[in-house]
DNA sequence: CATGAATGAGGATTCATTCAT
DNA sequence: TATGAATGAATCCTCATTCAT
């Protein structure tokens, strides 16, 4: 099974099982890859195995040895992109210590890293859908569900930071899945729809400010009125 | 060719003829209640032309005589699902006279009125996507660019009525995306991954109190400098 | 049942009854055209039904009403060209008294007055194939049969009128074969693979006098010894 | 990709390699002549593509491994037709010189060879047509041109051959053209549809004779009445 | 007689997955 | 490990034919 976890067995290996290891993991990286840029390109269902195998110049055979399935294939893919946005986004917030500068700086880190420099990625995390009671749909709902909750947790730590606190009638929590919402539109109009790759830091500048916004409403402010949505 | 223009031939048609087009457009009801049902339960690519043509009770000659094929079936089905959720939205909005409150309403309407009542429709709506380069997509953009037409129209006709201004360097159109990205999402994630949909009111309240806000942010306040982010 | 034969009743007939009688002539004869039109050009197999329904500006169920089945048009389709054909040839034949000349001219009203008057009706009868074991496959034997028998029994009055006799070695059977052969492939040949109908007066009267010097060699010359092949 | 041009990489082949290679052009073999018999039998668009496998005692996909379609399925198939005709009627030609002779044999081995042997063949060759503007009504006219064309090659040796040139009134294509018409009618007459087997080496001859007689006319006799070629 | 909506068996083709080598 | 030929269920779609109106 090429399922064992990297590592448990990292102590004691021949010279020639640590090569087998990294060939492996080169192997599967490659097949990642070539799947990548077909499932962005052509859509999952397009996408046939041999087509992804001849793109990654290894057999259909190799492909089901390092993958259970298509929809294996896809999930890993996902995870494997999940991981990288969350990095960007959060390496971001905490550059700036969790503070409102830093939020913002992860909304524009959205646009201007993940979205101009991986925008396959982002195809895929936003486009691909492949049909309900899948196990591709739980798997996105889990990537999403962790986005949702960075950007909660993001949102409690500025308000803990800024010695503010939300107003109590709100829901942080739908507060972060309109934020996740925003990115994911935005992106995926201006980007997938649109292809205006160039434009994206600005537009990008936009949609931070508008969440920026619409969050500093959240937060009381004691001396004052709020601006009263009514 | 059963896609007869309607009202053309209204003024002169024997009894029989009335009942063969109230009996058409009954099956093409019929059959495209059936696949909604179907395509939101099941997924587009699981849900096969017999088992459409089972549900509705008909034959699978007689789905392909109302619809081209199964594209045709789904292109059809969101251009109804796009037209229901533009009437709605747009008739909360006209009753309160353009409005902020207008504005408002129509966001309530949304989760209150489409997604507890046509669930089935967001589902289609907001998930099914069959593969790029489709027409199935392209005709997905053109609902969603009416849509947000319709929300930056909105946002126009608000700024006038309140007699402010938008911020000159704020992008209207990308708040328009945002805020049907917020919208999508929400819903998305409620309704469909948690179904929710008892929440939904309170729910919808919140994320509507945060687009007002972020909104209301973006208009003139003449004795006061903006927050120049930049 | 249309197929009663015409002429039967006709001493006994009300006008309208004869008007409905001319009427539904009309009609076949519509029908028949325009269904010869789509095989054409079409194919058997490619042109459906409602196509030749709505060529002959009726619908599908009239043309049902008049010929049993799509085999059945093409079958009284057949027959007719079958017996235009043979009244083309036979009746120049016999305009020239039984003659070696009547034959020839006969062959060239084959191209001059068949093919390229009615390209399509040699379209029909030369290439429409339904496969074996068919109805049509036994009509289309029939009426070559007849269209050989019909040159056998010309080679034979020829050689009658010549008071020549056939070299008794050679069966007759097999030249009219022949002849038919050459007859069919020419006219495929240039007329539906090379569109050239106006060389086909030229290349009728080449294979016309091919055919005649064949013929002519294959009639006793009383004073002399046959010229032995072999 | 199965379709390697052979001999590429003859020379450095593991065995194992060779062997598939083998198998591979066996298993091709059988199915073409599973579907030769079928397709002979039932026709072209009665056999179904399953029927064929079953046939052939493979799977669809097998089928669909190695023919692109049905369609490329019935091309190769017409291809080696062609091909195995050609060669069957040039060896013999060849093997007398170029002479009338040669010319005769050539003519009596499509009788007594192919129509004998290959009367499945002979069945496609001459009766399969799927329907104008169709690859492979492209692929019957190339078939047939170049049959044509060796006709004409022949009778161009032969004519230098006997030292006689054609008269010039005469286009020696339209001769080739009528003889090709002489071989396929006389065999699907009495081979196809008399299922005569067993008399087509008298058929044949009489048919040959036939030919004979009329292509001597062609040629100019300086001195001399008679025609007597030998 | 005429209509045209409805039928549904039948057919070609695809493609994720397996397994002998 | 790697290969790639083989599998066969699944699916979309066509179209000759029927029949209620």
């Amino acid at each position: 099974m090429p399922e064992k976890k990297p590592g448990d067995d990292s102590k004691k290996m021949t010279k020639s099982a640590l090569r087998r290891q990294r060939e492996r993991e080169k192997r599967v990286e490659t097949i990642l890859r070539a799947a990548e840029t077909l499932f962005a390109n052509e859509g999952f269902h397009k996408a046939g195995m041999e087509q992804i195998a001849d793109a990654a110049e290894v057999s259909v055979g190799a492909v089901y040895f390092y993958f259970r399935n298509k929809e294996d294939l896809l999930i890993r893919m996902m995870d494997e992109i999940g991981y990288l946005l969350r990095s960007i986004l959060g390496r971001e917030f905490k550059a700036h210590g969790g503070t409102l500068e830093g939020f913002k700086r992860a909304g524009h880190a959205f646009f201007e890293v993940f979205c101009v420099n991986y925008p396959e990625q982002a195809a895929i995390l936003f486009r691909e859908s492949v049909g309900k009671s899948d196990l591709v749909e739980q798997r996105r709902k889990v990537i999403f569900d962790q986005c949702t909750s960075d950007v909660l947790q993001a949102l409690n730590t500025v308000s803990r930071n800024q010695v503010v606190a939300f107003k109590g009638r709100f829901s942080a929590e739908v507060i972060a899945v309109s934020i996740m919402g925003i990115y994911e539109r935005v992106a995926y109009h201006y980007l997938l729809w649109q292809d205006r790759a160039e434009d994206l830091t600005d537009i990008g500048r936009d949609a931070v400010a508008f969440i920026a916004g619409g969050v500093s409403n959240l937060f009381e402010e004691p001396d004052q009125e709020g601006r009263g949505e009514k």
